[in-house]
DNA sequence: ATGGTGGCCCGGCCA
């Protein structure tokens, strides 16, 4: 099975490309961050064309998650419970092939002393009661999408640049850790010990071509399904060219 | 260079 997430910033602009990159990775599961749309806006017709369920939650300017599935799609859920997201849909999960699949966006926290930091904070805390609430780590589970945390410094351009900045900073490497205390593991890492390798490039000052990124979007997943892991990839040449997303996608081989 | 770009949708927010 191949899985790939990628924040997309806008699939309504993004939608040519993503339409190009499907066709050539042909993933089995492609989950989606910002989509950025409603989901009467969603274009289920054109992923269904392509063979692809898909399970969208969105209300319309911001944020937005979807899950693409070639494989099935069983009992979707959208946000942490059925009531209103109050969390601002940054989450929805599907069973596919087998595997709990959820797409997750993660508060960006913009800096520490912002109210928003405090929400990424409490929403990676509703993000692990929810999986303990829902999910067995002894079953196969991902837990994939941009959670806007760098793991840990290999994973930003020049560590000495964040000093006192979001991304990094314990308190968020902390809440990532408990999910993989839980029973996760960063399957990039299982396969790459280098630094340097990332993600996501901000859109400004050359960033991209000047290699000043960050390892921000990932996939976890339970231990059986990442002893089936047979490598992981960010394709970088999705930054490259015209209209890009500013995240790559990152691309997983299960046996 | 304390800026820059790009998406939402048209003034300002968000990343």
């Amino acid at each position: 099975m191949r899985l790939a997430t990628w924040n997309v910033n806008s699939l309504t602009a993004r939608m040519p490309r993503v339409l190009d990159w499907i066709a050539e990775f042909v993933p089995d599961v492609l989950c989606l961050q910002e989509t950025k749309q409603a989901d009467g806006a969603f274009p289920v017709g054109a992923f269904t064309d392509l063979g692809y369920a898909s399970a969208h939650h969105g209300d319309g300017r911001w944020n937005g998650v979807a899950i693409l599935s070639r494989v099935g799609l069983d009992h979707p859920t959208r946000g942490f419970s059925s009531a209103e997201d109050e969390y601002g849909c940054r989450i929805v999960a599907a069973t596919c092939g087998g595997v709990r699949v959820h797409s997750v966006y993660v508060p960006n926290g913009r800096s520490l002393d912002h109210e928003q930091y405090r929400f990424k904070l409490a929403w990676l805390g509703r993000l692990a009661t929810f999986l303990e609430e829902t999910c067995d780590p002894g079953q196969d589970v991902v837990v994939c999408g941009d959670f806007n945390i760098a793991p840990d410094d290999r994973d930003v351009w020049d560590p000495s640049a964040f000093t006192g900045a979001t991304h990094v900073s314990e308190p968020e490497r902390r809440a990532l850790g408990v999910l993989l205390d839980w029973g996760l593991e960063d399957l990039f890492r299982r396969h790459h010990e280098e630094g340097g390798v990332f993600s996501w490039w901000d859109y400004r000052a050359g960033d991209f071509h000047e290699g000043r990124g960050m390892r921000i979007d990932l996939v976890l997943a339970s231990r059986s399904l990442a002893a089936r892991s047979q490598g992981v990839v960010i394709d970088r040449n999705a930054r490259k060219g015209k209209k890009p997303s500013d995240h790559a996608p990152v691309v997983v081989d299960l046996a």
